[in-house]
DNA sequence: CATGAATGAGCCTTCATTCAT
DNA sequence: AATGAATGAAGGCTCATTCAT
């Protein structure tokens, strides 16, 4: 698919704020994947974008605040695919390895914002928050879809392990730390898919 | 101990090497757990440990390598600590009660490093080498204290899972995450001896 | 007047220049008292008058020229007083005080739009070239005011070194500088009527 | 005077802190008086020193602190050449004039620093502080200074206006103000010579 | 006449690192 | 071995100004 010169990505003159925002957070997402949050600035993150420097301080305070629009982005279209996943109508196991698959896929294919963020947690109280308030929902989520004949003392306890459990494996993965540590990938996300599905309904 | 009027914590003007660069480690590890690893720079590390800057770059190349020294140090600690509970003659839930709670102090004394760690291995490739390696030794650890009755297909991935879900949820922990997620650390520790005690010996 | 339900404050689209100029110059004149000239820039000033960054540059060539607008007005208004006050039938130290008492108000109320003035006077020739050329005016104003019976050697220097104590010590007045100093102003005024009284007629 | 290559102004790689210092202050208060206080930035007036960027910082927070260190050093020059005037033996008259002649040409000499001082004091409340902390100083001297034979009612008011007249009537000499109003400078100075005459002792 | 998205030069500041002493 | 003054590349951010609509 040839893509012309003056195709839809082309940055208009004057467009709409909230497309060049959007432009602005998508191409940040993709600097920041391949470089890292300390790999650029403002001004580089502007011209990926298309932008000048100046425009970049129109739609962000500063690289922190379009880093969280880009995480927030990603977070919003990791749960669109996890929900797609779920509504499949198929048996319980294979709705948990699809689940794990398209999670690892998900942080395979960004993960290089996904250890930005987990820098910027770590550094930063306003992204420490923002990841949080992530979690919260994820857990709100995992209550609803929590297999109905599981009921341990303390189910939300078990579902944070859960998401610890999943999102640490799943970015071990991503980054090919097992291969570094002699462990075959699918033995490992086969251990979680036998995880996932004793709580998945 | 000739060493005249002055406390035994003073620093000689040339003192030996060794003492010199442990000197600089330790002040560097209540540094970097205080203000993380982007909170200093290498001039305040030397000055915290009462040396000039200079003296810094005679026994480090740089900033990121004084910050693995202290990890080191803080990782053999830890094991130190990790073995002497495991050496207790006592029950199997027992001895994981007690695996758990040593990683959890260890992991809440030094929540700064930690995090840093966590943001260095992120952006830092020779970090990121470091990290897997302890990775590794850890993992032989846990090979040697597993449970001969015990015998899943690959056991080491579910070594692997087991040691990401244990660190992941003491630094969770550590960090006070548990609480801002609504839930009970005690509970969520609970699932971990669980966890653990079916996999010790 | 046939300008439907809105306020007569209210702006229109598409107005006459003069108008839009007025507006623009006035709500300059109050956000410069305010926040003083490096506090704001021109889209502020275009916003704060209910226009857009563009049409500032369609009435004033720069920030400089809108200020020096809003100060010419200023000086215009201050004038009126003065002339309204010497007009007055009224004996001549009654007079000259009710002088420093309005310029006093004056610089009172605009204090903030003073300082920016002494700053750019300061700083940039044009602004200065402007204000010089008001000093001018004043001294001609000075010199029909002057007493006929009190002939100094150079009555024009003497006029300008009076002027330059009015303009100090108002200045001091309003910004609070005499209470810094500990000095009462009612003492330092007294000291300003005595003087302007045996100049004006 | 043939200034030789290797002369004292040399900036010796390593210096002593306070010489350094002195010859940042030194360059700066050069600088300032040449363009301005807007003119440069601390790079600028880092290279003017011989120095690199960074060494501004070392010594001063901001470029504001340079500035008024700058006019420290003028105010401590200024007065002490005002009271070697003051201690000489002669007639009131002739101090009197002598000690308009040397005000005036410390601000003739400087008139970009006191130009920029009068931008500073006006927008920004450090500076401004500063600012009256050394016309406290001032009015102490004159105090000192002042005929015992003439006692007005309030004297420290009286030697407040007589001092912003001297300042400002000597910065509108010094920055060639009289010229443009037609004034001779020659006339107004004898105005002033004829006011402090009064005054002093 | 009015809009407002976009511009980009340039300033302020930091900090890892060096090297003459 | 230790010192500490000095370095300078580079990043974050502002704001006066333009121009296509």
């Amino acid at each position: 698919m040839a893509r012309s010169k003056s195709a839809a990505t082309e940055r208009p003159r004057r467009g709409q704020p909230a497309a060049t925002r959007a432009r602005l957070v998508q191409a940040a997402a993709e600097v920041f994947n391949r470089v890292g949050y300390r790999g650029t600035d403002s001004n580089r993150l502007a011209r990926a974008a298309g932008y000048a420097p100046g425009t970049f301080y129109k739609h962000f305070p500063d690289k922190r605040a379009i880093f969280l629009a880009a995480y927030e982005a990603w977070v919003t279209a990791e749960w669109a695919a996890v929900e797609r996943v779920l509504n499949e109508p198929a048996p319980r196991t294979v709705r948990a390895a699809a689940l794990v698959d398209t999670i690892v896929a998900m942080h395979r294919r960004w993960r290089g914002l996904r250890a930005s963020l987990r820098a910027l947690v770590a550094e930063d109280a306003e992204a420490r928050a923002f990841y949080r308030a992530q979690r919260r929902r994820q857990l709100e989520l995992l209550a609803r879809l929590s297999s109905p004949r599981h009921t341990p003392a303390s189910p939300r306890a078990e579902h944070a392990v859960l998401l610890y459990t999943i999102e640490r494996v799943s970015d071990a993965v991503a980054d090919g730390e097992l291969r570094e540590l002699g462990l075959r990938v699918e033995d490992v996300l086969a251990q979680l898919h036998a995880v996932i599905a004793s709580h998945i309904r």
